[in-house]
DNA sequence: CGCTTAGTAAAGCATATGCTTGACCATTCG
DNA sequence: CGAATGGTCAAGCATATGCTTTACTAAGCG
């Protein structure tokens, strides 16, 4: 394992995980208290707590609470950062490859600079 | 463990990780053999491999084999899918943010970075 | 007050993941 | 040919991850 200290790290992390990117979903139709999001998943409330410790850990949801009830809700900044981390890296790879053309299998002499 | 079989899962799982990120990023400046790719990582050949075999599933990277040289190079189709899961998913959030208003008494303008 | 409800802490466990080593095959080249 | 090069197969191993169970604390309510 190498570098993990990139700030977009910790949000791909966070979403590569189906169960999270499923609460995520649920998330976006509206905040919710950690036990009603619980209650929407086939496992364990601390299962669901771990997974939402490292929701908040990449700064993916938030959380607040009152009283005994802990409300989570999504920051849309952590999306908005990995859509442009996303959208800078697919532009890379197409100027590079519209420059380069067919690579395989074609004449290696158009591959400079 | 949910899921996992939606389209968008390998490519997010591929990503997920710092080393293959820098593979991808290494192949963004132009395709490479196996050998010469496991070259700028501090790690055996077979690792780099198995990372390979990773990105390939996800269909993030393809490869061909000449002679004896197997030559990667990225495929940009994936992506475009990312990305659109990615703004698909961003729109959904502040949709339903923008409707929500100040839920937990506070005003959702922070997002920059 | 005492009971219930919401959440937290901590430990344990099975599987997944990232990496290694060692053996092996196939192409190239002296 | 035989050695070197480029890649692949298969175990094995340590740590990370996803989840469980068993306490436990704190807030609300009769």
């Amino acid at each position: 394992m190498l570098d993990h200290s990139t700030p977009i790290d910790p949000i791909l992390h966070a979403i590569a995980d189906p169960t999270r990117r499923a609460m995520i979903e649920r998330l976006t139709k509206q905040p919710v208290s950690v036990s009603e999001l619980a209650g929407g998943f086939p496992m364990s409330l601390q299962a669901v707590m771990q997974h939402l410790s490292i929701l908040e850990g990449a700064a993916v949801v938030r959380s607040e609470k009152i009283g005994r009830v802990r409300t989570v809700s999504l920051n849309p900044a952590a999306l908005r950062q990995l859509e442009s981390w996303v959208t800078a890296q697919r532009t890379a790879w197409e100027r590079r490859l519209d420059r380069l053309g067919d690579i395989l299998g074609e004449t290696p002499e158009d591959a400079k600079e």
